[in-house]
DNA sequence: GTATGATTCAAACAAACGTTTGAAACATGC
DNA sequence: GCATGTTTCAAACGTTTGTTTGAATCATAC
């Protein structure tokens, strides 16, 4: 590990991730052509046959080197956590904060592509693409497992039905702040400091935790 | 309710719509082509071209004849509650209510398509496709600028950046909430009554109005 | 019945799609 | 030098795309 680059044997691999990512971000799976992407990569039509094998290989290939270091962050917070409360239940806060300030922190780097991403992966969570969320669901298995675990421990008297869809109210949340500008939020006048990711997490934070923590609703027709 | 059809001058028409609108949200829009609409339909290939101009202008087509509905409907029940409030300010769930409810009502009706167009119309907010959403910007201004007047009326001492990322937010798990099955919920075990959006509203509602009623962040790094 | 306008239809259009091919260019070890 | 394996390249492949065309069919009114 003294020396990083014995093997730049090609970066034409990783211009087309880089290029394929942008693109997907801005027009969609199927609103990107192979041609857009190898042209915006500098790289031959062929290349990403060559080097993926087809395009569905290349949006796995997209997702899978950013995502899986996403969730094993995610795990090792969680694992941390865990290790500090030597058994005792966790605080929902700070499980809420281990899984969505970890995505937040990577969608506010602008610097090395992590927000072009989480804004991708953000849109995708809504993609009908049958094989693109067979994809996401594999790869966020352990996760979801995980953290869903930890918060049923920590809220033992909360039904987990009622766990499970706040989980997935704050996933929504979460995800529609991130794909954020670009995305509906047209709709509304610009905030002054929209685009600022640094200061979302506070934000959506204290969002997230009221929504958790609020009153649970009537029984309905009690079932 | 006697003899239902007077005037079936020409199905062909809302045929090809509720195909689209049903493809639509299977394979998105570039996914779907004229002429799995067309059949779907049982309708020509040219239909689309004769009827609407082209698959531009039916997509529009698709959304509008829903969408102008909606938010009518959204205008009305605000309309009411203010005019019941003589000038006084409205309460905040109230106004979460009007907007995100009155969603959710047509997002129940499995009759006559209404959750379908819903779910589309979710999994469209994060749509790349910039004339989709050019349309839909036009589409929700007045109803975006009337809400959120009535949530800054409703709550004077939270800044309105604030009041609008919250707005921003709950959108979010609305449509996360309603995309739903189908969408990446795949990752979370179905619940008991998964499907059900009947119990979705006092679900949904409660979680928005813990979000929305959350203390402030923190102002952080003092601008 | 016949004329008029609206709708449907099969067929074809050029353009763009993802993928494949076989040769050229490159690097590396001997 | 040659040999080997990897990467790039231009060109072409067969499909599928959205759209157009002109004739056929339908409905309606006179």
């Amino acid at each position: 590990m003294t020396s990083t680059p014995p093997a730049p044997i090609s970066d034409t691999r990783d211009r087309i991730l880089d290029a394929a990512e942008r693109l997907f971000v801005e027009h969609g799976f199927d609103g990107t052509s192979m041609r857009m992407i190898t042209g915006a990569a500098s790289a031959n039509l062929a290349a990403v046959n060559y080097h993926f094998g087809g395009k569905d290989a290349l949006v796995q290939e997209v997702f899978r080197r950013r995502l899986t270091a996403l969730n094993q962050r995610r795990l090792a917070t969680l694992d941390r956590l865990e290790a500090e409360a030597a058994g005792a239940p966790l605080k929902p806060s700070r499980i809420v904060e281990a899984f969505f300030g970890t995505a937040l922190e990577l969608a506010a780097d602008t610097e090395h592509g992590g927000r072009t991403f989480m804004r991708l992966l953000a849109r995708t969570y809504n993609e009908p693409n049958a094989f693109v969320r067979q994809f996401l669901a594999e790869e966020y298995a352990e996760v979801m497992d995980r953290f869903l675990g930890a918060l049923f421990r920590a809220l033992p008297e909360v039904p987990r039905t009622e766990i499970l869809w706040r989980f997935h109210f704050m996933t929504g949340a979460m995800a529609f702040a991130i794909a954020g500008p670009g995305g509906l939020s047209e709709l509304f006048e610009a905030a002054p400091d929209d685009g600022d990711p640094a200061r979302l997490l506070p934000r959506l934070m204290s969002f997230l935790l009221g929504g958790l923590r609020a009153p649970l609703p009537d029984g309905g027709p009690q079932a």
